[in-house]
DNA sequence: CTGCGAATTCAAGCCAGCTTGAGGTCAAGG
DNA sequence: CCTTGACCTCAAGCTGGCTTGAATTCGCAG
């Protein structure tokens, strides 16, 4: 049984142990138990850092990131609201894309004021979030 | 010359009243004067918030934005950056979609353990950000 | 057995990005 | 003229996500 301290899981997850530390407080990592007061964690933890580091990145909050995992550890969720959360990156994509798109447009068009630019207004009408009363 | 009261502002822009003084504040907006001591907005602020509204959902920090604008509140950005700040947003919308393409295994592989299917890990680390020593 | 370094706890601090509250001002409509 | 309500300022507070520091404890190599 290969456990592991928490330096080591720092080192190769590339997340400070201080951080961890703080995952599990809020419960979104466990240790697999104590050598002494040292925590010990398993490999699979790895795998999981893997998942929070990659679901950050995507913007989900630490909270939410607790929600993809069951009691287990293991990621759990209803097949809906995975979907759901697909969707909802999708969506998210569509935005990110329209703003790459919008750069690019600045980028390119050499018109002076992209403000007025018919076509950049069109980019940020697109990517409107909010509802326009 | 038709300006804008901050509610008016704020209404129709979907930004509390509170975020724009805020904002012009950080010097990321200007009001175009006062009446009283009442903000009087320019109609272009509305336009310059759509795009502070989508660079703040595709995760810029006000930072950021306050950069994509010159002295005059207009987008204002070299080519080079505006391409390079396209092509991180090129990345980070990989990253999504390797998550969403994650969540969507998920929800569809029959596995009882996602963390030991070989396509989930492979789909984990095709998002890794962090260098792995 | 001893000492070192890596780990521990706990409280406090920090940054971003606002929001909230108290207390004050003002302009326009009745 | 007077009220009202939208605006003002300023300071403080809040959430999320950690980091930092101080004081301590322990495991293990020598």
């Amino acid at each position: 049984m290969k456990l592991l301290d928490i330096g080591e899981v720092a080192e190769r997850s590339g997340v400070a142990a201080s951080a961890l530390r703080y995952y599990e407080e809020i419960g979104l990592i466990t240790s697999a138990g104590r050598k002494g007061l040292r925590r010990q964690f398993g490999p699979e933890t790895l795998l999981q850092l893997s998942l929070i580091t990659l679901a950050k990145a995507a913007g989900f909050s630490l909270q939410e990131i607790s929600g993809m995992f069951g009691k287990d550890g293991r990621p759990d969720l209803p097949r809906d609201q995975l979907h759901a959360r697909a969707d909802a990156l999708e969506a998210q994509i569509q935005e990110l894309s329209t703003l790459r798109d919008a750069l690019r447009h600045v980028a390119d068009c050499p018109a002076p004021s992209h403000l007025e630019c018919p076509k950049f207004r069109k980019l940020l009408r697109a990517g409107r979030l909010t509802a326009e009363a």
